[in-house]
DNA sequence: CAAATTTTTGAACAAACTGCTCAAATTCTA
DNA sequence: TAGAATTTGAGCAGTTTGTTCAAAAATTTG
């Protein structure tokens, strides 16, 4: 499914506010409310938004290549590392970490080579020194909570 | 901050549906209007609920520890190991990946014996032949999509 | 244990919002 | 250019929301 400007604005808005109300919602995006309400209903249907608009299924944008990225960095430019690395809009996660490498990245892309072309851009950071990167070739387990939170419940009583 | 039955519940609700309307919400959880009103609102005062209730911040819960796990698994019992980890609640993401293991697994605990007693669940597993645990010190950048999607309309204008 | 404090409840109200329909206007497509 | 699809704005009835408040219930504290 291709998204137009008008979809891409109610997304951008239901991330800031998944719980925001329609009419604004409306006013937000600069269409009538009617549009809105189809909008959202037709993004909800076509499960770009998942459990009722949490979060957002880029797989069905078209980014099928999921990686994981583990950097080795000179300790003195972590901080500009992390920095270059944010603005990187295929870069969707970043953590430090201990153990193999210094930076762990989630990177999406539509392609490979799209894909490559963005690795690149990390490896042209300066103070990376070395690069890892694990294919996710298929999505067992989406990120969830929910049974975290029910075990949490039952743990102190 | 330490959550009780009703703000367990709270959220639950919410991971399921975030644009649920507060009386429904209040109807599912069992108490008052008045009631989920003010617990929604402590639960996003506290950004337990972050960015209006996208996401919970897990990390105020007191699960302080992330680690990534990577395993190598004899590929016959690659259905039943997948299984398996579901069960866990502990794990939230599980992918199966090329390179360095063949599955990756985002494992999430209050401390550090936590941690090791899921870890020594998933080496039990059968199938699992080895593991390999990277700790992610801190987060440099929560998993957000906002500019990948901004991207996404200049790409095609 | 009893008093003090906090939370929950239910009722009430006005204002706002929702889902829906429809016909006209606009935009997109073949 | 004609036909199809989408958007718009208006209207309407019904629902939901935010708010306030006092009583009841639950929790904490001395």
């Amino acid at each position: 499914m291709r998204l137009d400007d008008i979809d891409l604005k109610v997304l951008l808005a239901l991330i800031k506010d998944p719980r925001i109300q329609i009419s604004e919602l409306a006013d937000e995006v600069g269409v009538a409310r009617n549009t809105a309400q189809s909008r959202l209903r037709r993004l909800q249907r076509a499960e770009i938004l998942r459990d009722g608009g949490r979060d957002i299924d880029l797989s069905k944008l078209g980014y099928d290549v999921l990686a994981f990225v583990t950097l080795e960095v000179n300790h003195r430019d972590l901080d500009s590392v992390i920095t270059a690395l944010r603005q990187i809009p295929n870069v969707l996660e970043i953590h430090e970490t201990s153990g193999r490498g210094d930076v762990w990245v989630r990177l999406i892309a539509t392609d490979t080579h799209q894909l490559q072309s963005a690795l690149r851009q990390i490896l042209r950071i300066k103070g990376v020194t070395r690069s890892e990167t694990t294919f996710a070739l298929h999505t067992h387990l989406a990120y969830r909570a929910a049974p975290l939170l029910e075990h949490y419940a039952e743990h102190d009583h």
